[in-house]
DNA sequence: GCAATCTACCTTGATATCGAGATAATCGAG
DNA sequence: CTCGATTATCTCGATATCAAGGTAGATTGC
């Protein structure tokens, strides 16, 4: 019995973060919305108004994508863009009404299906695979940029 | 300090596939192919030919996406569809010389990558992140089938 | 033996994503 | 003040993915 591989390592870790994945799709996609959307709204409502930039970079969308969930979720009025008085290349992105009407709800169902998705850990068992995850994160990221 | 929320542990989740797949892509772009395309190559390279459809599953592709990518790998004449005998509507795949030169190579390279990807791990915490994830992830999976 | 059903694969149409390049506003050096 | 560099956003083309539907071979029930 060898150690473990860093391939079997990585095999293993997608697979499960694919299998999370599809149980948080799930939670949301009947309310129409994909990951990116909810991602987006989600940082809206915890974080409020926001460039369509800064969302980007903190949801992982490269520039072309972030433009084109804006536009999604325009589109569908759960949010607006307003300009920026400081900053005119700056688009200010905000929810509406019916847009924090909708994030609400679907954060709320999608934290308790989280919440049973990993219902089969421990809290110790949480508090272990996140530490380890955060080590190898950051460590691959660190990788990743240099 | 409460414990782990789900939210949580999935965003550190996806947080750190995202980063390790990074890597994993950037150990094998080089050679023209992407994370999918690697996944089948190896696929054929250990487990010998196979049919279009048991590649799909395995690789978790639906039957569209295995086609193209299929597709993909045989205009670039790294694997070839033949027929099987015994079932003339199963089509098997194999790797040519060209495709196994590649793979060899690649999966080398993308062994020692990964293997520097996780080098922050100790052996147990390997064993520990692995233990977690499958167990996280087995769950994940029959709750999203269910 | 043949009709109904199933299975394996492919095709098509709709989305989502990215990267590169374009545009416009801001900043900074001189 | 003005020119060049930087920054924020958008546009466009290419790629990857999926779901649904189509075709042809295989299987089952009668």
């Amino acid at each position: 019995m060898g150690q473990e591989s860093g391939t079997h390592v990585w095999l293993v870790l997608w697979k499960a973060s694919r299998a999370v994945e599809r149980n948080a799709l799930a939670s949301i996609s009947g309310l129409g919305i994909g990951l990116s959307d909810f991602a987006v709204l989600e940082l809206l409502l915890h974080k409020g108004p926001q460039s369509v930039n800064w969302i980007g970079r903190k949801v992982l969308l490269s520039s072309g994508s972030i433009t084109a969930a804006i536009d999604r979720l325009e589109a569908r009025k759960l949010v607006k863009r307003t300009t920026d008085a400081e900053d005119l290349r700056s688009r200010i992105v905000k929810l509406t009404g019916s847009g924090r009407k909708l994030i609400e709800r679907a954060f709320a169902k999608h934290a308790a299906d989280m919440e049973e998705t990993i219902a089969v850990l421990r809290p110790r068992e949480r508090e272990d695979l996140v530490r380890l995850l955060k080590k190898v994160g950051l460590w691959a990221e660190s990788r990743a940029e240099g």
